[in-house]
DNA sequence: CGCCCAAAAGGTAGCGCTACCATTTTTTTG
DNA sequence: CAAAAAAATGGTAGCGCTACCTTTTGGGCG
């Protein structure tokens, strides 16, 4: 009667099936598929696992059926705001299913994107959803070497992985800058950090939008690849005026940098929008409270979050939403940093 | 030679094993402990598992293994800054370590993370981070029942369940109404939202500090179960102003509310801190870069989150920290928002 | 009342890996 | 150089669960 092997002491499936008076295979169904027992088992095995405190070993479980109930999560930040509400979007929608989430950190680095989605096929996730489209040709393979549903997400573009949630980048900036030029803006400068691929199109929406209007002027342009920060957006400004001193409006790629843009103001005396009007992107929440309150880009991070999981676990399940990509669009919330010159 | 089950397609141990002419428990050691192979069979396992692609099944290494290299962590909210820091932390720590991180969100209700830690008991992780001192009795029975290195993390207090890493919320707060009483404001303010413990030993300490000074008055306090934003700073500001029009400073419980004061008395035309000074909590990286700039208490989330990671693989791997409550405390940033009242 | 078919339940055999020894090879040492 | 010790390697038998198939049960119907 050796014994090989430690046991781990916890209640297995095939105690709870004894006790429950039921094959282990039956009590199995009980936890996937309860509505296949006969009510009479079904009340047996509940009773018997309560008892017990019955908790199924996942590890078994998953080596077994071949597959998770795990759906892998990239995204290049923990600390921007925008991707908290992203992930809160995509948590929010995972409790409701049976999924749980695996989230990694890419920092921005498509190499250290590749590198985890490598340590993501160990898990054998049953989805995946990525930040952005811009993936590299290694990392592509391997998305697709996994078999599983995956949503890209932030931006829509074309040659989908196989599914996508999000906005153009290029058409908000556009707009956003479009609404400057509306209100009588001529010289407007574009400020820029942390320029991720999402943030270049911004910038090109940007050109575009001045080059249509026949204003473009690049030394307008202020970027650096530096993550953002509120201070950093007054240092980007300063860099602007002591460039290109008569500019009359400023967009910044996220609201970070307008905060801070619009500290600089205050601190050199400079009226917004009177003689200066600012322009963000994301709208978090503390723009509209801001005194003057800030114009900026709504997106719909939330639900961006929430829809990947939803199209994801769909699915997962055979219900593949019909339309693979998904246009969250966009927003502008004009305020007052942004109002009208009076000449 | 009927086959009863579909295998998975994948390439296994096995076959690395067998064209690195070895047996399988060899290459399973080359993935474990290189250290333990002769340089030779090293070698042929590493280019066999190379030429192979070979992932290992983590399910399956689990199983066998009877345990997990996943570290569970609880944190209330993916929105609020402060935890975003901490998560870094946590991200960044466990990069270097062969842990991966499995988050999960309580949404600050201590039902909800029970209801979570009987979640990961089914994952057996190999160690835990919770956020705070207050779980419910179940809970803690749980995590007595998961044998496994616990870190409580945000604030340290009397009864860890296991180690500790934080710093006392009644200290810092504390602190900072010592400094403002230091620099002559006697009529003191109290903004709070999102009552969670934490806040209300910040409030406690606020109290405390008031009352020391006989300088408390009820009708200063003004408190809402409400989640932060900017906006609502503002909005509790206004109340304040409106029952006690006669107070000279406030303390947030956070910076958000800090800065949606400071909007608030722009709007209002009340000049800070020569009217009204602030402090808030947390130092985000805006409140310096407010003008006024804002006076905080710095804390070091970062750093606590990669602490109870260390110290968490650190217990795991039988090197518990002598210490196991760690107090990483505050530093009081003094900023132009709480200067000396010149009279 | 027997027949047929669908639903419910069970038996068996792995899933891919590693723990636990036993065995072989190498190194050390008197 | 043989014996003992240490290091490297291998064989076997599970870890706890579920896929796959077979058997049993139950119920409708002529």
């Amino acid at each position: 009667m050796e014994r090989k092997r430690a046991r781990s002491g916890e209640i297995r499936l095939t105690e709870v099936a004894k006790l429950a008076g039921v094959s282990p295979i039956t009590a199995s169904r009980f936890f996937r598929n309860p509505q296949a027992l006969s009510p009479s088992k079904r009340e047996r095995v509940a009773s018997a696992a309560k008892e017990l405190g019955y908790v199924p070993n996942l590890a078994a479980r998953a080596l077994a059926s071949q597959r998770t109930e795990v759906i892998g999560v990239l995204i290049p930040s923990l600390t921007n705001n925008v991707f908290s509400d992203v992930l809160r979007g995509i948590y929010d929608a995972s409790e409701g299913s049976r999924y749980s989430i695996q989230l990694a950190n890419t920092r921005y680095s498509i190499l250290q994107e590749e590198k985890l989605l490598r340590l993501f096929q160990a898990q054998k996730p049953a989805g995946l959803i990525v930040t952005g489209i811009d993936q590299t040709a290694e990392s592509r393979s391997v998305m697709e070497t996994m078999h599983c549903p995956i949503a890209q997400i932030m931006e829509i573009g074309p040659d989908p992985v196989d599914m996508m949630v999000g906005f153009s980048h290029y058409d908000a900036a556009f707009a956003a800058v479009s609404h400057l030029l509306a209100q009588g803006f001529r010289r407007i400068g574009f400020l820029g950090a942390q320029m991720d691929p999402r943030v270049q199109r911004r910038l090109q929406g940007y050109r575009d939008a001045m080059k249509a209007a026949s204003l473009f002027d690049p030394r307008t342009i202020v970027t650096t690849p530096v993550p953002t920060t509120v201070t950093l957006g007054g240092t980007l400004f300063a860099d602007l005026l002591s460039r290109t001193p008569d500019v009359e409006a400023v967009i910044c790629v996220n609201d970070d940098l307008a905060l801070g843009v619009l500290f600089e103001c205050q601190r050199r005396h400079i009226s917004v929008p009177e003689d200066m009007a600012i322009a963000g992107f994301n709208d978090l929440e503390f723009m509209a409270a801001a005194v003057p309150s800030l114009t900026s880009v709504r997106t719909n991070r939330y639900e961006m979050g929430r829809l990947a999981v939803s199209m994801v676990t769909a699915a997962i399940d055979g219900n593949r939403p019909p339309n693979p990509v998904v246009d969250l669009g966009f927003e502008l919330m004009v305020r007052q940093s942004s109002s009208a010159r009076s000449l």
